[in-house]
DNA sequence: CACATATATTTGAATATTCTAATATAACAA
DNA sequence: TTGTTATATTAGAATATTCAAATATATGTG
């Protein structure tokens, strides 16, 4: 169960987990953008974006290209965005799960303190 | 982007990043088990196992149900299966990327040490 | 009740990830 | 060459995650 495939399996959700990494593929559904717009879109500042940018290309979810002094990064494998969608209708049913525990939880009263 | 539920989204791929996690969820993949046989499939200790079948639960991949004294994993929502199925393409392709790369470092060659 | 079995939780140390700030690099323009 | 803009990298501190060991809980049995 550690096999190196398992091992690299966490490694790719282990580049997805974390919210500035989710805003950037999401910043690039439309197409590519720049470093300088990312950072407008995403309010993330320079070096921190550098470095989860840094992430997702070691793991291949994004490429990039020079052009002049301006680089800009693509998710070149559009599958991503499915998966990311898949991902959201399961994450969104567990969110409406843990609700209704927390109606159960308290009914028709409000939350203690 | 960091929203409430962009927060929520990255918690959502964390519990997925981690080796023992995945195995469980494959282990699960044709039906419920007890934590005694994942301990067996799995050969992970009792409270490693345990602490992962929790962040499992607590995110609701999982749920298990009692019988006498034996508790029953299971993974309710078969999409996951589905969203499994799908990263295994993404990063299947992800890695030949790599392994191109390795090629175009070395070609017709040895690595070398 | 006392004990056994299955599983969960807690605690602290070990390890990994993230952030901040500073510095480095690459390309171009004057 | 010097300066400027865009981006990347590095180092160390701050924070979060994982693991191992010990302990707790829940259920059933004699």
């Amino acid at each position: 169960m550690n096999s190196p495939l398992h091992l690299y399996k966490a490694e790719f959700f282990k580049a997805l987990g974390h919210s500035v990494r989710l805003a950037i593929l999401d910043a690039l559904r439309e197409g590519p953008l720049s470093v300088t717009e990312l950072q407008a879109v995403i309010q993330a500042d320079q070096s921190i974006l550098s470095q989860h940018l840094a992430k997702l290309r070691v793991m291949k979810f994004v490429s990039s290209r020079r052009e002049k002094t301006t680089i800009y990064y693509d998710v070149p494998d559009r599958e991503v965005y499915q998966f990311l969608d898949l991902a959201k209708n399961i994450y969104v049913r567990q969110l409406q799960q843990s609700q209704e525990m927390l109606k159960e939880l308290a009914p028709s009263e409000e939350l203690p303190e």
